[in-house]
DNA sequence: CCTGCACCTTGATTCACATCAAGGCTAATA
DNA sequence: TATTAGCCTTGATGTGAATCAAGGTGCAGG
């Protein structure tokens, strides 16, 4: 069997494709958790023509990139993503990492330009939604445009809450709150919530949580040393749900 | 004449009322940078009919709180809002400033349940908006849904800056960063924006750049001593816009 | 197999901002 | 006019994370 990779030459312009990857909204696992949420099977089917399924991302492909047109969000079917700005010193601030299910790219509606830039952490699927088509089926589809709206709004609470953690937490806190935040994803998706696989890297998380690299890897020592998670590399358990929620610290 | 108290019991509940409040969104001064932006007269028309106009908000104020049922999004007609979480452990954590002609609430909209809280900073009068006739008009309206889908996106690219910000910048950055967003936001309303009073206290701005007041008061102090602000309390003028450009160091 | 490179860890030192402490200014109220 | 309370400023000291520095680990390619 050939290997795919990609052709889009990490210019972000996927090309559609006649493969396996022809999945649909109907039958996609994700389909509770993502924008068919809250549709009925009708419905999902005139979604599911308007959403294109390409290749693959390969690892550091970029979906798009800070400044691109903006033409469409997307939405993860498998793999991860962070999405990041470049400050002018050259530094990385990443704005978000996203799994399988969570939509991308709705930053870039305000001024017909994407606002960040997205890149794959791992191989990764995705569906691309063209904005235009999302408009006019969401003025048809009240149950649709109610649902964006509320993607929209998820969005800007979250990266309230990051505000606030940056603003106001700890090193200990921010590690601690990634790793929950991680964990509960992944118990969405019925994936194990007390052991996974980082795809990211340190320096990654660092560049989300206002750390560098050295604060997190001490952050994980000493998480370690205190038996509240398992670290090897990047491979991750909690061992004590309850004392990472302190350590945390979040109320929540 | 009669002063007007609110008479909400800071409760958060406006009570329509039948004064001289009643503007309309077609004669509204702010309206080319309000939601009627883009609309035609007569769906300006349609717009007006479902927005509710009340008494004043005075000082402190509250206009919603964390956790109430959500109903509506607000505009902001006179006077200035500031939004904000309250973390467990008591601290603040301001979320965002609101001037006339810019929208806030929208937070409210995933959970049916507002994120944070918003208070008046001075007496301000508000235009309500009911979402759920807001979205009616959406589907019918493909400017306004367009419209709507835009301002939730600017909120989303806006709290991604403040991330930026809080996770990269010193504090004469952020100090600097938002003298200039004031600035830039006055002028959008035809005001000077060399010379304003600041509508927030020291610590208000301290919660909101993730600072203490002592630190932001220093950061004033420098500023006046390099002569890039003339600061007399909440009175600030811009001497040197491209010294504070330059300490913002922003790239924008 | 060795080599190189990317990524991670750990220790020593430094520094920007927080914290602690005190005093000043302004405005509302008696 | 005196009194109080809220807000702001300034100085002295402390500290958590950044920076600087070095070494370890694991994987890809020759």
């Amino acid at each position: 069997m050939t290997i795919h990779l990609a052709d889009t030459g990490d210019n972000g312009v996927l090309k559609p494709c006649t493969h396996e990857y022809q999945v649909n909204c109907g039958n996609c696992r994700l389909n509770s958790i993502c924008l068919p949420l809250a549709l009925e099977s009708d419905d999902i089917k005139q979604l599911d023509d308007i959403i294109q399924r390409s290749k693959p991302l390969q690892k550091n492909q970029h979906l798009y990139r800070e400044g691109d047109d903006f033409q469409s969000v997307f939405a993860v079917r498998s793999g991860t993503l962070k999405a990041y700005k470049t400050t002018d010193d050259g530094r990385e601030q990443v704005t978000g990492f996203y799994f399988p299910g969570e939509i991308l790219g709705m930053d870039g509606i305000s001024n017909n330009a994407h606002a960040s830039s997205a890149k794959a952490l791992e191989t990764a699927a995705i569906c691309e939604i063209p904005f235009s088509s999302l408009e006019k089926l969401s003025s048809l589809m009240p149950n649709l445009q109610r649902h964006f709206f509320q993607l929209m709004s998820r969005e800007i609470t979250e990266d309230q809450q990051l505000i606030t953690l940056l603003s106001k937490n700890s090193a200990d806190e921010r590690v601690g709150a990634l790793m929950l935040s991680i964990s509960t994803r992944n118990a969405r998706r019925k994936l194990s919530s007390t052991q996974f696989r980082l795809p990211m890297s340190r320096v990654d998380i660092g560049n989300y949580l206002g750390l560098t690299v050295e604060t997190v890897s001490r952050v994980f020592s000493r998480m370690q040393k205190m038996d509240i998670l398992q670290v090897d590399n990047k491979e991750i358990e909690i061992l004590d749900l309850e004392g990472l929620r302190t350590m945390a610290n979040l109320g929540r």
